[in-house]
RNA sequence: GGGGGCUUAGCUCAGUUGGUUAGAGCGCUACCUUGACAUGGUAGAGGUCGUGGGUUCGACUCCCGCAGCUCCCA
């Protein structure tokens, strides 16, 4: 730090830091035995994505955890990688192949095509990743890791290989989230509900036999195009209205057809008429009635979302909500469409597709999860915690109602599916128990020309699932080996958003138990322990514009996280980010939240630049030699008080981070540095600063330790700054890097110091006294004057704490100066009762009487008020025997305190 | 319909097993360019802690009811 600018500029330190740790290698995870491991995963971004706030936020969350744990002295490994985002990526290589040369997929083939979406892969993959290199994550990036890797396939293909021969995997027919636009099945976890103004119609489907009570049964839908594939109407079996009619049949109007009437307890007697239409090819709950009563499914809406010739030949081809229209409108016309009124309901929603899903029927792999029971009781008894600990319930409130996942996506990019069919068997006739018909493994059968491989590939989460286990190797003994499985796993922390606890964090849980190690039913708790991916999960909110609303790229809310690095540097970005992140869902972003990590850093800055014009460095290289320096006997108050006031904010520091509490981190720091360190010891300093050198350079060395230890406090949160400070005051010595040297807790910070408690309480009176004395001025517009005389009132001990500190006091408050009252008179004069007695203000000119007398009563009506509040605790014995006795004392004391303050507060009231 | 969360200063939020007189940042008002920092300093205004009960010597904190907001699942 040659030349020191006035105001931090991050961009070219950040840049300088960042190179300088990839050249030595700082981030290399490495195993040393002597050290308790220490080992993140990343949640894999995107491979094609590009760096949003949500990364910001989980990113600057890991790398604060990791870059503690390596102050803290862990061996440690953050572990980097990417997401082939199965559907994200086909969709966007498809429209760029659209837009560029009117392609579509099926044009190129199968093969073709994957080369596509491969090199658009290497033009724009990692990009992410280099995005968050400006971060300043710390990742071991030589390890970092992609779901397609070769190494990384084999283990996600191995997983679905032993899953099938357990039992878990199957393929069946099944109700599926079926996206038109963009062709695949989803899982529940990719829909989102949208509330959407549609029509609710009540039509009429007339008895096949009238009896005398009824001659039709009024339905209410508000999808009518799906009443080609009615195949009943349904009444719930108690509902006196309609129950005699169980058993009898309808017309379904067209194509006109004899459908039964079911009871199902399904029916909500209270929703509409009380009667349904059951499609079981196109609703979920009406497959299940279907089930359950035995009824024919018909499929009448195509993959497209299309009608079908099962339709009628006058629907075929028609788009469904075109046919809804129709559908209605044909209805009205043969009189059986009683109302349509407009109605608000919630439509699930494609993800991807961003159209209405349209449940369908249609064969998938699927999934019945494993290790249920196990998954539950690791987060029961605690052997996995959460971060707040509330996120359990969510996570066992979705494993008790679980149902099994469908794996299989009609995509070509993914993990396709390692499942053989025998050329010449109807897929619908294949036996699945017999190996001569199905082939299941991953390397594929013998005579691949007699066998026809699935077309399916596996959803990404059934990829990712696996992601804690496949990077260090699994399942292969050399990569796992080399990658030192054993000694990472089960990592240490997962830091993720509370939106992916059952699409990901639950399924890896269930992964590691069911896979990691031998095929077992059941678990002890001690092999829960061995086999789960990560002990803690850290959960985080989502973060949001001001106004509480989601980012998002049409609403133009989500700033580029690389224009606001620009804008607050890294360092202040993080920062201010991890200042916000409160611990409930909802982050409410905004550029005037965050500025206060840019200001932050600035202080930090000035604050290390005024310690280096104050005087010489000596040696700063061991914390040592910063002691030998530090002579107790030069100690006055202040000096006591900071370096307790150090040892106190580091433990709660360290408590922060013991417990998962990062909220209070950023505040606990900031309150410290700026507060006590800035405003009061750096401010008291500067009268020492000019006096004898004995005094200086004692001072100094104090305020060596304290910027020391708020470097290494601050470096987990604000990498890059704390690093160049550490280098420029000369703290490295022969360790170049901050976190080589020994984070130092609260106890061993100060040695053997003897930290004197009273003198820290006089500095709190004494700073009570100094903010009276400023307010008394800055009431008679004197706050810019220095030469302001004030006298003080006290005597005794309270008297001889303010003449020690004289001086300082007159520095800080700007008084020209301070004297014992001592008998003269102080009638008329401005006055304050301060913790160590009454000031008042010497004004030469009179003052306004009435101004200063109503001002002081304000102030006695507060004081009397206080008394009585502390003297009627105080009487009351059951207070007094069975209030903690500390509690007891301490009313006492502060009751003393404020009768004092009450007192002088009369007096001077009754003077004027 | 089931479950979770929230309600504290104008705004966004802290407030650790109940224990002294409820805090911060931003914003606002006044004064200050005083040799670290105007990305700054000093002082100040601003809250009956959503509401009604209960437990307790004592409730922002624990329990119950109510209202409002929000998220997840069906």
């Amino acid at each position: 730090m040659s030349e020191i600018a006035k105001a931090y500029e991050p961009q070219e330190v950040e840049a300088r830091w960042y190179a300088e740790w990839l050249k030595s290698g700082c981030f290399k995870a490495s195993v040393n035995t002597d050290r308790e491991p220490f080992a993140i995963m990343i949640p894999p971004p995107n491979v094609t994505g590009m760096l949003h706030m949500g990364h910001v936020l989980d990113n600057t969350l890991q790398d604060i955890f990791v870059r503690r744990a390596r102050l803290e002295g862990k061996s440690v490994l953050w572990q980097p990688g990417t997401d082939h985002a199965g559907i994200a990526t086909q969709t966007k290589v498809e429209r760029q192949l659209r837009e560029s040369t009117g392609e579509s997929k099926y044009d190129l083939g199968r093969a073709a095509f994957l080369e596509k979406i491969w090199s658009f892969r290497e033009e724009s993959g990692g990009v992410i990743l280099k995005q968050l290199q400006k971060l300043g994550a710390s990742c071991d990036w030589d390890r970092t890791s992609f779901t397609l890797d070769e190494h990384y396939s084999k283990a996600v293909l191995e997983a679905f290989v032993r899953l099938y021969k357990r039992g878990y995997v199957y393929r069946g027919k099944r109700m599926v989230n079926w996206c038109p636009a963009t062709h695949t099945a989803i899982s529940d976890e990719e829909v989102n509900m949208k509330p959407q103004q549609g029509s609710f119609y009540k039509m009429r489907y007339e008895l096949v036999e009238p009896d005398g009570k009824r001659t039709h049964l009024e339905i209410s839908t508000t999808r009518p195009e799906t009443l080609m594939g009615d195949t009943a109407g349904a009444v719930h079996p108690e509902d006196e209205r309609y129950k005699h009619l169980i058993g009898k049949t309808v017309w379904r109007p067209f194509p006109r057809a004899e459908i039964p009437i079911v009871g199902d307890a399904y029916v909500d007697r209270e929703f509409g008429t009380g009667c349904l239409k059951v499609t079981p090819a196109h609703d979920k709950n009406d497959f299940e009635i279907g089930q359950r009563h035995g009824l024919e499914v018909i499929e009448v809406i195509d993959h497209n979302g299309c009608m079908n010739a099962l339709a009628g030949e006058e629907f075929k081809g028609m788009e469904r909500f075109a046919a809804r229209k129709v559908a209605a409108n044909k209805l009205e016309e043969m009189g059986l469409l009683i109302e349509r009124e407009p109605y608000e309901n919630v439509v699930r929603f494609s993800e991807r597709g961003d159209v209405p899903i349209e449940p369908r029927l249609s064969e998938q792999w699927f999934m019945k999860y494993p290790k249920v029971e196990e998954a539950k009781r690791a987060v029961e008894t605690g052997i996995i915690e959460f971060h707040p600990d509330r996120w359990k319930k969510t996570y066992l409130h979705w494993l008790n109602g679980i149902q099994d996942w469908c794996i299989s996506r009609q995509l070509w990019w993914g993990h396709r599916i390692p499942v053989w069919y025998k050329k010449g068997i109807v897929r619908t006739e294949l036996d699945f128990t017999d190996p001569t018909q199905v082939h299941v493994s991953v390397a594929g059968p013998q005579d691949p020309e007699n066998w026809e491989q699935e077309e399916d590939v596996l959803d990404t989460w059934a990829s990712s699932y696996l992601w804690p286990m496949a990077n260090l190797g699994w399942p292969d003994p050399d990569a796992a080996a080399q990658k030192e499985l054993a000694h990472w796993y089960p990592t240490s922390t997962l830091v993720t958003g509370f939106d992916i606890i059952f699409c990901w964090v639950a399924r890896m849980i269930m992964a590691g138990l069911e896979l990691y190690g031998e095929d077992k039913a059941k678990l002890t708790d001690a092999e829960i322990a061995a086999r789960i991916p990560f002990k803690n999960i850290f959960i985080h909110g989502l973060i949001r514009d001001e106004k509480g609303r989601k980012m998002s790229k049409s609403l133009g809310n989500s700033p580029d996280p690389l224009d606001l690095i620009e804008k607050f540097g890294a360092d202040g970005l993080r920062f201010g980010i991890c200042n916000i992140a409160p611990t409930g869902s909802g982050i409410l972003f905004s550029e005037e939240r965050i500025q206060i990590g840019r200001n932050f850093c600035n202080k930090l800055w000035n604050a290390v630049r005024f310690r280096q014009m104050s005087g010489p460095i000596l040696d700063n290289s061991t914390i040592e030699s910063i002691r030998s320096r530090i002579l107790v006997t030069l100690f006055d108050d202040y000096d006591h008080w900071i370096l307790a006031r150090l040892a106190a904010v580091t433990a709660e520091v360290e408590r922060c981070f013991a417990d998962f509490d990062l909220a209070p981190y950023t505040h606990k720091l900031y309150a410290f540095f700026w507060s006590d360190f800035c405003d009061w010891y750096v401010e008291a300093s500067k009268g020492k600063l000019k006096g004898a050198a004995e005094v200086r350079d004692n001072c100094l060395a104090i305020q060596d330790l304290v910027l020391r230890q708020v470097l290494q406090l601050a470096h987990p949160v604000m990498p890059h700054i704390t690093e160049e400070l550490w280098a420029g005051l000369g703290y490295a010595g022969e360790r170049p890097f901050i976190h080589e040297s020994p984070l130092l807790g609260a106890e061993a910070l100060c040695g053997e110091m003897p930290l004197d408690q009273a003198a820290a309480e006089r500095v709190v009176q004494l700073q009570g006294l100094i903010s009276e004395a400023r307010a008394l001025k800055a009431k008679y517009n004197l706050a810019s004057k220095r030469d302001v005389a004030v006298f003080y009132g006290a005597e005794g001990s309270a008297a001889a704490v303010i003449a020690s500190n004289a001086g300082l006091i007159c520095s800080l408050a700007g008084l020209g100066c301070l004297e014992a009252l001592a008998g003269k008179g102080a009638d008329g004069l401005p006055a304050a009762v301060t913790p160590l007695g009454p000031v008042y203000l010497d004004l030469s000119s009179s003052i306004d009487v009435g101004a200063e007398k109503a001002r002081l009563e304000k102030e006695l009506a507060r004081l009397d008020k206080l008394v009585a509040v502390g003297e009627n605790k105080l009487k009351n014995p059951k207070f007094v025997e069975s209030a903690p006795e500390h509690v007891v004392a301490g009313a006492r004391k502060q009751l003393a305190e404020t009768c004092a303050q009450r007192d002088e507060t009369r007096q001077i009231l009754e003077s004027l």
